[in-house]
DNA sequence: TGAGGCATGTAACTCGTTACATGATTGT
DNA sequence: ACAATCATGTAACGAGTTACATGCCTCA
């Protein structure tokens, strides 16, 4: 439940509002964690409930500031410092992969080398970010400096990875060539065998 | 929705029983697609009634054996070739670096080489089933050597990332001690600016 | 005076997690 | 006979998404 910490990391850097919040969100942590209005307010009310954050304000428009409290500040260095994160979970593209044998292989090309652009295209962006960001010396330019550097060499690595990817696919290729003529010399058949293997690629978590 | 097509890419391989999805999970999809046994028998219900899947045999213990069909091969085909991928979400420990300004430096470096540690383990474990395993030409072999040359890359660079970001944390530490050293002689009080910039990481999807 | 931004909330739905419940078969 | 494994399901809850509903300020 980790919604519950982005608010609190968030409100621990200033008071805000519900409003104010989903901007925040939507300006520094649209990558890492996005949340919706709806979670938002709703978490807001439940961190209030939990003595966690408190409203430290009314403004005009309804508008209501919470301020993160002692207790709320105690849960965030809590949740920083102790609580084991979890690891990776859940991506779209690479489970894509595993199941790329039912393509061609000319697919299955095509779709790497279009990973390798979309991957290209984020890298740029968060160039562009690193490039026109004054970063000076305080913790959040620090910290949000070191997300970015993140960012940029995960993208990288992701490029390369899917460029190699689609090599591998070539050269698969055109070994298979070579075994469906040599198997037409000794059978008559195409290369059809039911050998099950590999697949796995689980640490028993 | 991938869970629909995680089950139509397993049971593109062979058909399989619900028991035998999970095995098929937790063996192969557990660190890319996670799935728990109420999901896995839910989605087969809802694939069938969708005509996406059927049941392709009986056993005993009332074993039923899936099996995926014209209709749901066609499916699989279009969500990979035609169905872009969905970026990166939700990640816990980038998250965390966005708040690590609440803790110590120590505490934040800390942090960070722990997570250096443990990108290392995944690393080493992942390296240990690429050397155990038995790589073949065929299509499973070929796409799960891939995925797996993925997560041995993208721990590899989470490791470096962590222990640069470690070092960073030192050197602006130093740099601290300094500021702090020269503001005394200027103010006679400690660093305190309320200075905000940078913090936004955000390409605007 | 009207458009745009500020501001808060609710309802309905899907997806994912945990726990419970039950029973049949197989091998020792 | 009894333990392990095979095998299927349901219920309750929490997290996340989308859409709707409403109204107040401010500035041009």
């Amino acid at each position: 439940m980790s919604l519950r910490h982005a608010v609190l990391g968030l409100l621990s850097e200033s008071p805000a509002s519900g409003y104010d919040l989903m901007k925040l969100f939507n300006a520094s942590l649209a990558n890492v964690w996005p949340a919706t209005q709806s979670q938002v307010y709703g978490e807001l009310g439940k961190l209030t409930s939990a003595g966690l954050a408190e409203v430290s304000a009314h403004g005009p428009r309804g508008r209501k500031e919470y301020a993160i409290t002692d207790e709320g500040l105690a849960e965030l260095r809590h949740w920083l410092a102790e609580v084991p994160p979890s690891g990776p979970h859940r991506d779209d593209s690479l489970l894509r992969v595993f199941f790329l044998g039912v393509l061609t292989p000319l697919e299955a090309r095509t779709f790497l080398l279009g990973r390798a652009q979309e991957t290209a295209r984020l890298h740029a962006t968060y160039r562009r970010i690193d490039e026109e960001a004054e970063w000076d010396d305080d913790m959040i330019s620090v910290y949000g400096r070191l997300a970015l550097e993140y960012g940029l060499r995960m993208t990288a690595a992701q490029e390369e990875w899917a460029r190699w990817a689609a090599e591998q696919i070539d050269s698969v290729k055109a070994r298979e060539a070579g075994n469906r003529a040599r198997s037409r010399l000794r059978n008559g058949t195409g290369t059809r065998n039911g050998t099950r293997n590999g697949d796995d690629l689980t640490p028993t978590e």
